[in-house]
DNA sequence: AATGAATGAGATTTCATTCAT
DNA sequence: TATGAATGAAATCTCATTCAT
């Protein structure tokens, strides 16, 4: 494997701190790539997407593509890191406020789905990849990705536990409420997405938020 | 693209009605085939699976796949397809029994998380090729995708609408409510799958019932 | 590395035990792509090769190579050994010979002449890849080139040390002798390739032969 | 083809007839390319050696080697003529000795010896690329090319011819003998270079020396 | 003069599909 | 019907060369 040498690791900053010009165009550049490859990649997944269209679509040569990442592989996991990484930091920003754990669900339901409405991109790379990338990659890069989702799910998880320890949760497994928690955008977020609606709207919102916290039966 | 006569189609019945010897004969190796092709497409997705690794797994020659399937993708909706109308089978086996709304949501989730511990090539299939079939597609085959998963949701769908008109379950949209159902199986068992452990356990299934049914949230 | 079954490996003969009509075509076929590919391995070397060049001299379309060499490089590594070994076999039919110690040397060098002289690309390829062989391929098949090599000159080199021990030769070092009649004949045979002349000639003949027997410097 | 202009032909020279400080860094740059060349072509041949590589060893810029030389190929051809006029003038140096004629070869293999000891890349280049620069260059190198190696044949090949006259030598043909010399001593060298033995060594000396003097028949 | 990012032609390799047997 | 060799389009990747800075 080819190695890239990352330039903002060498001594293209000036004296300033402040990185170069050409520092920051590159950087500029290597984020049009990624964005070009993930739309391809979102839509028809790893190996179907071509660095054809890929290039075409950055609007750079296809050979330079390579002066950025190793491979077609390796730019298919930059791109699904740098959503787990966005995704999870936006998922932590809700985390830290100081509001009630129940209040902490909703917002929760709310922020994963305006994501998804955001980032039509995610939701399909996560529906179509979660799989692809723990089989086809090598052990590092899998074991990689399931650390950022098990930390995701680890942040959540901690929350509800705090929720059950103040009683106001059942006393239900944590990670596997964290899991339903995802489970259950992600659901309904494919799903108006499949029907051409949109993903953030009050209906799913309060749907989601009530059937967590109340579930579906009545109580007399 | 080419197309296959269904033989079963054409006078290869004899006078009594009976298929033939060597029709009863051509379904076996049909079935073989599309067994074949379940596993791999399953484990590499649409695209990175071979012809060549499904006809050896098969035993098969790779051409003698083309007497029975017009093109690797007509195979690959074949597969999916038979997947889908089997899945809707169980689901409908649970849904015509007598027995309270609750537990129909009750045996509905025992049912989905055995289905995807005895099939778990379903899971993936799922999970991967989800978007892949309504995206690679086309148009026709799009929407008969979409009409099995519709009818699916909608079984179960009926039996929320018929649990809330009975005041035992909330005035939530029970179209969603079922989406809900079929995300949290989905979510539970693929992550059970990704940790390697048992799909359909008592843990999953009391919490997945218990949190549909009651939420998380205790009352006092 | 994709593995190409031998199919003579296989139950393609029949009850006779004469190789099938197809396998034999299979091996008519395999010996024409070996002569297409000797002829540009020899003329531009292993990496200015190209498998279109091959494939259209073997006039065989440039996938079909891969059904009987993994790889070019497999591919280049069948054309030398192949070479190899048809060089030793001959070497070997001279050495069986029951003739004197200097009647071997002197059928040793029309012998290799002849060969040059019939197979210009052998010559070629000797010179050309040597070195290429046990640099760029992996190990095992490097030291399977260097033995090939070695049992060759060790052939020459045990007729060397019997004519010494008949004290008709010098007691020079057997094993330099024998890489020396090989040097010479190469380096001869080269040279007259480069000046268009007849490798096989008296001249080249006669002069090799007196140089190695009798040295360059007159006695009285 | 881009003509690089040569600048110590245009008027870089100041008054005074010495090269200019700037000119004469120039050389000392070219001088460090074409060795980093010499190595990485000696390595990997003509065609798998990359610019990059190169460019890498002489600690420039990829693009800079065009400042230098026109084109990959002209590049190569640079070293290897360096090469032989290097090798060229070290073998004058023998032949203006004033010693016998026998006294004249022994140095001579004494010297190339030496020659292919020091540099292991010039053996290297000879072997893989004597071939390769007859047949991908343009016709005019290829001429110039052979006239170098052709006179350094002609040097020894007088040699030879005065020990003829002499009577020192037998009446062989001068100019094969000559070519005689140059294969054993590169073929002995080869062998010891791929047995990772010395080249330059008593025995490598005593042996070829000998033998070419002596023969190898005993007389009595 | 020196740089190295960008280019794009061209290389190897894969594989769905065809077709003669 | 079954076969599997042959095909060739298309994919990934490399690298000599150019060029703006």
């Amino acid at each position: 494997m080819k190695i890239i040498k990352d330039k903002s690791m060498t001594n293209v900053k000036n004296t300033t701190g402040v990185a170069s010009r050409k520092e920051r165009e590159r950087q500029v550049k290597k984020k049009d790539i990624l964005k070009a490859a993930r739309e391809v990649f979102a839509q028809k997944g790893l190996h179907a997407a071509t660095l054809d269209e890929i290039a075409e679509k950055a609007e750079f040569a296809k050979g330079t593509l390579y002066g950025y990442f190793s491979s077609k592989e390796n730019l298919f996991i930059s791109v699904v890191e740098e959503e787990m990484i966005n995704f999870r930091e936006k998922i932590k920003d809700v985390l830290i406020q100081d509001i009630t754990p129940d209040q902490t669900i909703a917002l929760l339901v709310v922020t994963m789905l305006q994501i998804f409405d955001q980032n039509i991109d995610l939701l399909r790379l996560m529906n179509r990849e979660q799989l692809a990338v723990t089989t086809c990659a090598d052990g590092i890069v899998k074991s990689r990705f399931r650390r950022h989702y098990q930390k995701m799910v680890n942040m959540v998880s901690e929350h509800i536990a705090h929720g059950i320890e103040l009683n106001q949760f059942h006393a239900l497994n944590p990670n596997q409420v964290a899991i339903a928690i995802f489970s259950l955008c992600h659901g309904v977020a494919i799903n108006s997405f499949m029907n051409r609606k949109k993903i953030y709207n009050t209906d799913n919102i309060t749907l989601i938020t009530n059937l967590l916290l109340d579930g579906i039966k009545t109580r007399n």
